[in-house]
DNA sequence: CAAATAACATACAATCTGCATGTAAATACG
DNA sequence: CGTATTTACATGCAGATTGTATGTTATTTG
């Protein structure tokens, strides 16, 4: 018997304690919210003290910044994992669509991505977090399905911004029990009524 | 000169402490977030103590509920104000599109009914009291343009939640710093391609 | 192997929230 | 009209939380 656990090189300390620091903390967060969790309580999960939290991080909200980072960059992991190789464009939009929801069932997850993030962190910064993961894939269907022309150009950004918001919005209803069907419906007619189309006027005659 | 401040009924009282303490609340609450902004600086701004404050309020919280409550009410008067008699219903849902844009520009709505107060008041509470006030507006004008056939069928709690999660988006984008006509443009393209018209394929020829 | 540094643990100060208790003003009531 | 009761606060207190400062032990560096 040589050392029942000791000599661990410092980097591997770091990342140990970090990463136990953050799965405590997501577990908490997740279950509780971010006000509502406490930092003794997240060390008391993690086996460690308050010291070693804030020697790693800045602050709580630091901590909890790192727990969103990594749980934005599974989700888009869910989804490129679920994301068949190519199909038309706008099928594709729809299949991203569906495992998008599908990943955001997990659960909490709407409340850390989609409630205390843009409140805890700014709508700036999840904004940042979110086209560095989750977004990109869809900011790229789009331009896929413009470029393909089966969609009508218009600006990207603004356009990836919007239907991600329903895309939240619509996984935030089904968290809250709402049933699925009527939002993937509707987020499938949103997606669809972009497809290449001239407009037309406001008393347009039912064409069925 | 009968007395100098006296004599004031105890509805009077109430109505005037509660008054106050909103306003105190909302101005902080909008200056600062939620979470930075303490009940003695609130109480200290409407000029009672905190036992005033817990006296007409159960908590911090019902206090903010207030606060966002009024809030919402105001962004729905703005919105109905702006809101001309009656045009065609696609040209009515963009005008209440302006409107709600216009009227969120005012500083620190956004975070107060956008981000503080799902993550306060959780977004069931949100829902309902946009249900209230604002989202009315806007799911009456779906359900016209529905009827009037000019817009397609679809399920009218889900195609309001998710119009109206676009349009809150753009309205953080806007209160960002970023411009208007992009995400204008989009709420537009986004409404007019819900018009009545049958579903194509996804590899559908341009029709123009 | 000593010096410097990193990785913690512990103790402390400043706040903050909610409640309990106390007091003055208003209202109800006989 | 005078007293009992309720309302509208003010004050003080207890518990908890956050961030920091200080102390200690384990690594790494030279």
């Amino acid at each position: 018997m040589q050392q029942e656990s000791a000599r661990r090189s410092n980097r591997d300390r770091t990342e140990a304690t970090r990463a136990d620091l953050i799965a405590a903390a997501r577990r908490l967060f997740t279950e509780k919210s971010y006000t509502e969790t406490g930092t003794p309580e997240i060390v008391a999960a993690a086996g460690v003290t308050r010291g070693a939290l804030y020697h790693h991080f800045a602050d709580k909200q630091a901590l909890f910044a790192a727990v969103v980072e990594q749980e934005a960059a599974a989700v888009a992991e869910e989804i490129e994992r679920a994301s068949p190789p190519s199909l038309f464009a706008r099928d594709a939009l729809i299949a991203g669509s569906d495992a998008y929801l599908a990943a955001m069932r997990a659960p909490g997850r709407t409340r850390l991505l989609l409630l205390d993030g843009p409140a805890v962190l700014g709508r700036a910064a999840m904004d940042e977090i979110d086209n560095r993961h989750g977004n990109r894939s869809l900011r790229e269907g789009l331009v896929a399905a413009m470029r393909s022309q089966s969609m009508m150009r218009l600006p990207v950004e603004a356009l990836t911004a919007l239907l991600a918001a329903a895309f939240d919005r619509a996984a935030l209803a089904i968290e809250a029990g709402a049933s699925p069907a009527p939002y993937r419906e509707v987020l499938i007619a949103l997606i669809d009524g972009l497809s290449q189309a001239p407009h037309r006027g406001p008393g347009a005659a039912r064409t069925r």
